[in-house]
DNA sequence: ATTAAAATAACGGACGTTCGTCCTTTTTTT
DNA sequence: AAAAAAAGGACGAACGTCCGTTATTTTAAT
């Protein structure tokens, strides 16, 4: 799998999300007619991940994102109910997406060997598609009310767990050797997390994503194959 | 070496940070007597970057800091010109000592194997003895001026040049394997900086420095070491 | 050693701005 | 014409900063 044809596979259109987004928050959005919010939201929350690859959320005003959207203060109210909302809005979707995909798609190995290159692969690719969120992700995690923040953890943690019982797996069926496996599966993270958070590097240097995805699958393999 | 061995080596105690940093300004710090600037300068310092753990600079209030530091509004300003420029300061400073003791341990090894060694353990040794200003400094450069976030830019594809430098030398010497030396650093740099941007979650682990420090060297003498 | 004077440090009220949000008015759609 | 959506003026709260005042420390004079 390469990540064009990750993106055929995978569904993950700005219309349907938000899409979704309208879906779990029906009751506390004003505006009736679904393509209206559809191609509102679209506009509301592009506007606000690009705002925030320049400064925080809580520095972006609502009057900022009412320039960079389109949309007048007002009418950005019938869409959520406060600034923090609108936070915690695009913090779940993202979450739900990626927590999905992300289970969906090493499904799809047998071996562990077959569902680690399959876990770093699509995590990558999926960060790629959805780069602007992810970063936004980890950037605001720790401004977050407490609730927020412990599920932004609990996903970070939920994800290092696939990879660690993955490991586990190949050591129990010595395919792997018997490495440290939370540092393994930490470093592993770390390596994935750094293809979101410098892609301006990347870019320059003109790695592509399947470059990275392949050399991050050749690190793990050089310390855990046997 | 091991981190308690850095730490006697390598002085950085905030009373010496501090007085570099009034070295540097003094010219823009109002208040006389060096000894009550050391003092508040540590406070000031110290409260800013506990506050900006859990909330962005941006996000800080005069207010805020006034009250974590125990000095009033007004006195904070006889210390910085205004709050831009406290910002500065701190990531300046921060900049000037990683950059200075980066160089100096590496220069203590010979080969390139050692000088790898090293290169990696002064860098995670160093986070950790400054852990909370590394954070900062990674979470706050986006919202920089233009020519701050150049500096930070700058600062952080030195430290990679360091690792480029060390790699292509030792496959040069036919002692590292001939491997995609801008990935394998930049991987390496990945791993240094979870670090110190996760230690909650290495914490909760209980994995050490010395042990994080031995196994990202052991990644990386699996993929490079013939 | 006391006291008076000067210098320095800290304080916190007040100002102009900008913030999130509300609410009435205008525009667009049906 | 009625209903829905968007607009943007208005408001109180909070912001960074300034600056007149008070408190403390140091110096000079007795």
């Amino acid at each position: 799998m390469i990540y064009s044809e990750f993106k055929k596979m995978v569904n993950i259109s700005k219309e349907e999300i938000s899409g979704q987004i309208l879906e779990r928050n029906r009751d506390s959005i004003k505006v009736k007619k679904e393509e209206k919010v559809i191609e509102n939201l679209i506009k509301i929350i592009d506007a606000t991940l690009d705002i925030c690859s320049k400064k925080s959320f809580q520095a972006m005003s609502i009057r900022d994102l009412s320039a960079a959207s389109g949309l007048s203060r007002g009418a950005l109210y019938s869409y959520f109910i406060n600034k923090e909302e609108l936070l915690i809005l695009i913090l779940s979707q993202g979450r739900e997406i990626a927590n999905r995909v992300l289970t969906q798609q090493i499904a799809r190995g047998s071996s562990p060997l077959e569902k680690l290159r399959l876990a770093i692969k699509s995590h990558i690719y999926l960060s790629e598609a959805m780069q602007t969120w992810f970063y936004f992700t980890y950037i605001e995690a720790r401004s977050l009310p407490r609730d927020e923040q412990k599920r932004t953890i609990e996903s970070e943690l939920y994800t290092e767990k696939i990879f660690i019982d993955i490991i586990n797996e190949g050591i129990a069926k010595k395919i792997f050797r018997n490495e440290n496996v939370i540092l393994a599966a930490s470093v592993l993270k770390a390596m994935l997390q750094d293809w979101y958070m410098k892609r301006w590097k990347y870019k320059n240097r003109k790695v592509s994503v399947d470059d990275y995805a392949d050399f991050v699958i050749h690190v793990m393999e050089s310390i855990l194959l046997i």
